[in-house]
DNA sequence: TTTATATATTAAATATATTGATATTTGATA
DNA sequence: TATCAAATATCAATATATTTAATATATAAA
């Protein structure tokens, strides 16, 4: 019997798995169909969330690359193409001279607003199903997910 | 207070889709390293995941691009590396001379077993915080979303 | 001071994504 | 039958992103 337990438990984490990355798959392309009118990748995207959620729109690299999970080297590269295009500006911390801090600025935050209405109305369409009720359930089970830390130095 | 209400929705429906994100951000940067070993790149991974669960082990190209939202330009690209790697094979459908099957090979399955019980490891430990009520209501949740079927076409 | 660690960049190779154009086949219809 | 529209897949060109490894610099620790 833990053998069949055992293997239907996988079996759910398996589709819990897949079910998150589908449904974020349908979020990102939805979505990016939105950003790429105002110039923005994705994952350029989200790097402008990141920055405007952090203290002064500021953000150091090292920092960024923690929170989105992307490596440090690929940050760079975006953080490049986001600067050639005005969303941001690089400086360097004066505190640290190793510290590359990510500013976003005022266009960014423009584009971030303007991006604002549309990217709710598909939001809001795409979650027409759920509860409110649902939605905080659902928010506080992948809160959990994110909070234990599995990290890739575990391997 | 509409308006408090109104505001204080979208909010929650921006945290559940930043939510998922990261959490298919974090299964995917983690089960990557594990695809790595075995020659795959995550979105390689998934065509192999969707031929293995389609009858016979293969599928159309168009059909995955549809299960997968990735447009059909890329599926020929990621399956022109598959085949180039031994993983699937690609036969033109004899009952329709437009249609390109992909069936994936003996390697090809032998590799998504060899790669299942590592995965799986690393599963269970990221999804370890769920109590099993938890993950089915999750799923649940979840389905519910992407069944709802809005689509670029409708844009 | 020496060493180790943190931070960011670069380079090179590869993979992926996007768009638009093209070719072929099929199905429908006049 | 001839023609047209739709479906399917490919290709080409370009832009982006990813990975890995190597490097440079600065800070912290011993």
């Amino acid at each position: 019997m833990t053998e069949r337990t055992y293997q239907s438990d996988l079996n759910t984490d398996e589709k819990v798995m897949m079910a998150i990355i589908r449904a974020a798959e349908y979020f990102k392309r939805i979505h990016s169909s939105v950003f790429r009118n105002y110039g923005l990748s994705f994952p350029q995207y989200n790097i402008l969330r990141v920055l405007d959620a952090s203290k002064n729109g500021q953000n150091k690299i090292s920092d960024v690359s923690r929170i989105m999970l992307v490596p440090g080297a690929n940050i760079t590269g975006l953080a490049k193409r986001l600067e050639k295009d005005g969303f941001i500006i690089k400086k360097s911390d004066p505190d640290d001279d190793r510290v590359t801090l990510l500013d976003i600025t005022p266009k960014g935050k423009k584009t971030l607003q303007n991006i604002e209405k549309e990217k709710d109305k598909w939001l809001e369409l795409m979650l027409k199903n759920l509860s409110k009720n649902e939605k905080v359930e659902l928010l506080g089970i992948v809160k959990q997910i994110l909070k234990n830390g599995i990290s890739l130095k575990s391997l």
